[in-house]
RNA sequence: GGGCCCGUAGCUCAGCCCGGAUAGAGCGGCGGCCUUCUAAGCCGUAGGUCGUGGGUUCAAAUCCCAUCGGGCCCGCCA
């Protein structure tokens, strides 16, 4: 139920009888305008007169849903009749309930969402926070319009970065016991020192073969920044590393193990799923804090390389186009820049216009990163959705583009063009890149323990008594905020006080909004529907912006945008607020108070169905 | 060098897809409001060559071209 359906469709009508009228071949558009009623829309370029669009516009009948029906220049315009709107708002709001902002329209098909899948080597951090939250709205976003989602965490549990880690646990594994950090946390230091000691122990080695006094004094360089990152490293274990590791060469060492476990080495797996699961059960209780479910936990190792899918299809694509192959040195080299030339892909898969070729298999046989997530996208696909999203960053964008050609080109043509990239722009340390190989980023239980001491320091003096139970749910709705408040097309530059605000446009500010709605209708339960024939402009406005829930959400989910929620709701504050500070509620007479409580029903019911999709805690008391 | 994305108030951003009526919010400034439904709030006020130049159009923040600035990518990394 959209309580504008039916004022929208009434406007339509009479654009048309109008376009009609003035013997026009087609109908202008429905237009929402800010300044001159609700509905708009615009003759200009019919080259009409406007005296003759007065004329027709006169002889339009009368007005149901409509009010003041005008025009201006070569505008029509019209408002809303506000009794109609109370009247359509209420009853969906009384009908629906907390399913209030639900249409038909917004039912599009049935989803795989596949984010965050951070590397299992160290603990989620700011950039992950991105994507986990962007993934997560968008699941809540479809689950709220009815349709089927599944969601997915990618676990890359391959490749040289998870032996390193691998590497480092078994090196310090008896320290284990001492251990009071969140494990993620602290394997995430072990992988940070064990690629220092690489970095470090390769750079040795460069230097003793080195004469170049220039290049000489570079390898310096970059080895006291590799020490330093060793030395921003607080715990015991960094020097027993050094120790065991110091003298090795463990770029091979990883290679070699990396071998091994492709191979199914049965020690090599049991090791590297002993890291990995360490930092899993990390990452799921950060999630779970944030409120992020999901429902499928996907092994790389096992779909795409001991299932020997990742191998067979690269078989299968060199037998079926030996001239996009190219061998190099016992690599396997496919020509996805030819290939999407040749067969006019740009347009199809929606490519970038550059795309470099892509090796799929290293001279040592096993494979890579992109090899393997075309196994997985085929294996998503199969799941039998409509369309599979992965929230995955824009850095990524050229690999990506290289699962829809290589699915292409198997002839899984429609898989190609369903599997979108849902890309999100990075979130950057104020003059640096995170690098979780340097141990560079915040983590995001960080930003979460620091938004709760925070928030409860500013419960304090309000409410002690229910001050730790509110802390940590109005953190989460602080950073869940923060995040949605910008477009994914924009870069972030972390900075504290945006997490932090708690201000308007802020989680908080919306979790404090309902609170004072919630204890309005706690103090008067029970009231009728009652539509005044008077209004407040205030109350006016409130109403419309509640009637403009469903196509909120419509919007939303169309473009996948959650974003396009939080910035209603925001709106929705801001009028909420004012409205608040202005007219009594309980104090009024009736029927206006029942009018009122009826107005801020609809309010909290909206906030309530908002909070849900961004995932914002519901708190009645702050 | 090439590709993708982004340049709108001091700061963070919406609007651009689908061109039209005085360019919208918030933060921060400044000035006010707590014996009255929770002041994490509200009211008022100042603040803008929509990066720049050209083009299309009766009309450009919006479309096209060029240019400058920022981010990311162009690995036998992930």
């Amino acid at each position: 139920m959209d309580p504008l359906e039916h004022p929208r469709e009434e406007f339509r009508k009479i654009v048309e009888q109008v376009a009609h009228g003035l013997g026009l071949g087609e109908t202008p558009e429905v237009e929402k305008t800010a300044r001159f009623g609700y509905f708009s829309a615009k003759f200009h370029k019919y080259r009409v007169h406007p005296a003759k669009l007065r004329e027709v516009v006169e002889a339009v009948g009368d007005l149901r849903y409509l009010d003041k029906l005008s025009v201006d220049g070569l505008y029509l315009n019209a408002d809303l009749n506000a009794e109609r709107l109370a009247e359509a708002v209420f009853k969906a709001v009384s009908q629906m309930s907390t399913r209030y902002g639900y249409t038909d329209q917004c039912r599009v098909g049935s989803f795989l969402v596949e984010h965050t899948s951070a590397n299992p080597v160290h603990p989620l951090h700011i950039g992950h926070g991105r994507n986990a939250i962007l993934g997560d709205s968008l699941v809540r976003l479809l689950k709220f319009c009815n349709n089927k989602v599944e969601v997915h965490f990618y676990i890359d549990d391959c490749g040289v970065q998870v032996m390193y880690a691998a590497i480092g646990l078994d090196a310090v594994r008896e320290e284990a016991a001492m251990w009071r950090s969140k494990p993620d946390l602290v394997i995430g230091d072990i992988y940070t020192a064990v690629n220092a000691i690489a970095e470090i122990n390769k750079l040795k080695s460069e230097l003793s073969k080195t004469v170049d006094e220039a290049r000489q004094r570079e390898i310096i360089a970059e080895m006291d920044e590799w020490v330093s990152v060793l030395n921003r490293i607080e715990r015991d274990f960094v020097n027993k590393l050094v120790e065991t590791l110091g003298r090795e060469n463990l770029v091979e060492k990883a290679a070699e193990l990396n071998k091994r476990y492709e191979m199914g080495d049965v020690e090599v797996r049991e090791s590297v799923r002993r890291v990995v699961e360490l930092v899993l059960r990390g990452q799921r209780e950060t999630l779970a804090r944030l409120g992020v479910e999901i429902d499928f936990w996907d092994y790389e190792s096992e779909i795409t390389v001991w299932s020997s899918e990742a191998s067979r299809y690269v078989r299968k694509l060199v037998d079926k186009w030996p001239q996009y192959v190219e061998h190099k040195g016992g690599a396997v080299v496919f020509r996805a820049d030819k290939f999407a030339e040749d067969f006019k892909l740009t347009d199809v898969l929606n490519l970038p216009k550059f795309i470099p070729p892509v090796t799929l298999m290293r001279s040592d046989g096993t494979t890579l990163y992109v090899t393997r997530d075309v196994a997985y996208a085929l294996w998503q696909w199969r799941r039998g959705f409509d369309r599979v999203v992965r929230v995955i960053s824009t850095e990524q964008t050229h690999e990506q583009a290289h699962v829809r050609i290589i699915l292409y080109a198997l002839g899984y043509e429609e898989a190609a063009r369903k599997i979108v990239h849902y890309a999100y722009e990075m979130v950057k340390l104020p003059g640096a890149k995170m690098s979780a190989r340097r141990g560079q980023y915040i983590s995001l239980d960080e930003i979460l323990d620091e938004a709760s001491e925070r928030s409860a320091s500013l419960i304090k003096e309000k409410n002690p008594e229910v001050a730790g139970v509110i802390a940590e749910k109005v953190a989460v709705g602080a950073v869940r905020y923060a995040y949605l408040s910008t477009s994914p097309k924009k870069p972030i530059e972390f900075k504290w006080d945006t997490v932090l605000n708690m201000r308007q446009n802020s989680g908080p500010f919306l979790q404090y909004t309902y609170v004072r709605a919630y204890s309005i209708l706690e103090k008067s339960p029970k009231y009728d529907f009652v539509v005044p024939n008077q209004m407040l402009p205030e109350e006016r406005e409130l109403l419309v912006k509640v009637a403009e829930w469903p196509s909120t959400v419509r919007e939303a989910v169309l473009s996948l945008r959650p974003d396009y929620v939080a910035e209603y709701l925001d709106g929705l504050a801001l009028l909420f607020n004012s409205y608040y500070e202005k007219a009594p509620v309980l104090k009024a007479d009736e029927p206006t108070r029942s009018f009122r409580l009826a107005l801020v029903n609809s309010v909290k019911t909206v906030l309530e169905s908002g909070f849900y999709i961004l995932g914002i805690p519901i708190l009645t008391k702050m």
